[in-house]
DNA sequence: CTGAAAGCGCTTACAG
DNA sequence: CTGAAAGCGCTTACAG
């Protein structure tokens, strides 16, 4: 069942067959109809494998994402998925865990499938990858996280700006004491603590390092760094988790040690995902315009793939303080 | 940059450095050798989509999953995933929304990429759609699901015994007006549906259908039921959601509303997904072995694309009642 | 063990 | 507007 049965079928040539198919010329309506009805009839439809070969091109795109922050991730996946189906493209997910081999398979894997493009949103301690990914030569577009010297277009929020604001609206709240629950190994992590720093380095507030605790963004990690901050610190005023998922586990640390949030501890988060606003209480967060961040991605890649137009290097969204009952004014 | 150059640069030919790199017959020590070191010094990485081409095997399996309950399907296709990595297959996602044109689009995404086999998790309004699905002429195994009428593998608990489970749970803490937020469009949410009943019905507790709520499997439609319960029931022992993310949305309605949990009214949740174990308190809820039925689907996929090996009907995986903090004994 | 050649199902210059 | 034919990058009988 390929487009010679059709062809066959419709007593034309294949490449007749191949323009009504793809609209690429025109047919006279007389064959076209022809074709058309064979098709309907036979239920035919077309080989993509055998497309993707000749064109050279899989309308295929790789989005490559931490196996961590699994709601926020998902977000921007439905996000980019949609933008780019109305152009006929497909995405291949890799979530991959922080290992090399890991990584390394997923490299090879959108090589091997010939990949379009790809979305990253990943960053690696290995950076051997990123050479190996660029002799991919396809176009690759940084999603929500910056890699330091990898020089490809990147759509993100400003990190150190959206912690710095978190921060000061701990600050503005009459909290002093306030800890961070870091997130490791992405370089936007330690943006947000610059932020976070500065912000207390402005207020006169002095830093205290025993106030940091790295977690791993997950819903576990923050319930693991919320209970090490609280064996260390009785007195804390405030928690800053740099991800909703790590405040969500942190909340629940509070509520297991009886600990109200916010009239005992005020809670900040970071991302803006669906859940925070189902948290008891609601969660106040720094939120990201997480859907817009995909779809930008998304767009960006598409202009990189389909015209030869020049994106931007960089493309800022702009995040906001999202309003909940997690923060407490303290004055 | 293909097996061309490999075999002029190595001096072999096509065949040979096909056969090295398939692993597909024996080639001499020497020549195997040259070839390595040539794909190696070169950076060759295959095509896979021409060897889909003659192979006719793209090593690509199709999971249509709902665009609901994100974190449950979320959890089935990490295992999925990384039950198929292992044996060099890929995955490709399609979140459906219930509309047949979105439908259309990914059953015909999925045959014109040539997949192997097909996981699936969404059941259709449109019954045409399977007549179609049935064309593409590949394996389909259905995880979580049951859809009557398609012949076809299905991995899943008992939905029917699972929810005479819990509600038994409920009945044996002493609850007796004990609300249902249901799930709609899935023949799991009937039967379910029927399982609470029953369980009602042989404990001799009458049954009121203004306590059932229709929900859509959502954290948001959840909220919604919980509010949609409460302003028709002052008086509520006990809520049962049929699965986690709605009774994580129900569980914050109460909370706005200034009902405690479990102390006035009993919450239980269906799934036992991660975020069960986090939200405050924690949630008891009817646990599906979520992993499990991801990597059991895929297991039986693989077998049926591999081996002609005949693969049971019907998988039934064990469920259990997750204990958490949301169900208070009221006897 | 190794190679020349056919073929997988399409698209697209090139002629007519 | 339409068709015959080459070619995309592989795999694999078939010979040797």
């Amino acid at each position: 069942m390929g487009i010679k049965d059709i062809a066959k079928d419709a007593g034309v040539s294949v490449a007749t067959v191949s323009r009504v198919l793809n609209n690429t010329k025109f047919v006279s309506e007389e064959l076209r109809q022809k074709v058309l009805s064979s098709i309907e009839r036979q239920g035919y439809v077309a080989d993509h494998i055998a497309r993707s070969m000749v064109l050279k091109k899989t309308f295929t795109i790789g989005l490559i994402i931490p196996a961590v922050s699994e709601m926020y991730h998902q977000m921007i996946f439905s996000s980019v998925e949609e933008t780019l189906e109305a152009h006929r493209y497909k995405v291949l997910v890799c979530r991959v865990q922080d290992t090399l081999s890991n990584e390394q398979i997923y490299v090879d894997l959108l090589m091997q499938n010939r990949v379009d493009g790809i979305i990253l949103m990943h960053e690696s301690k290995n950076p051997q990858i990123y050479t190996h990914l660029k002799k991919a030569q396809v176009p690759i577009v940084l999603a929500g996280i910056d890699i330091p010297g990898l020089q490809v277009p990147q759509v993100r929020i400003d990190d150190l700006a959206a912690a710095m604001d978190g921060t000061n609206h701990l600050l503005r709240l009459g909290h002093r004491k306030i800890a961070l629950i870091m997130g490791s190994g992405y370089s936007v992590g330690d943006k947000r603590l610059a932020g976070y720093k500065r912000a207390l380095e402005e207020a006169g507030v002095s830093f205290d390092d025993s106030l940091l605790q790295a977690g791993g963004y997950t819903l576990e990690s923050g319930y693991d760094a919320m209970n090490a901050l609280l064996s260390r610190h009785g007195d804390l005023d405030a928690v800053f988790a740099l991800s909703d998922e790590m405040a969500a586990g942190a909340m629940h640390a509070a509520f297991q040690q009886g600990i109200d949030i916010p009239h005992d501890i005020s809670l900040l988060g970071f991302d803006g995902i669906t859940l925070a606003a189902y948290t008891n209480p609601k969660l106040t967060t720094v939120s990201q315009p997480i859907c817009e961040i995909g779809e930008k991605a998304a767009q960006l890649l598409l202009k990189m793939l389909e015209s030869n137009e020049v994106v931007p290097k960089l493309t800022i969204m702009a995040h906001t303080i999202q309003q909940g009952d997690s923060c407490l004014d303290r004055r």
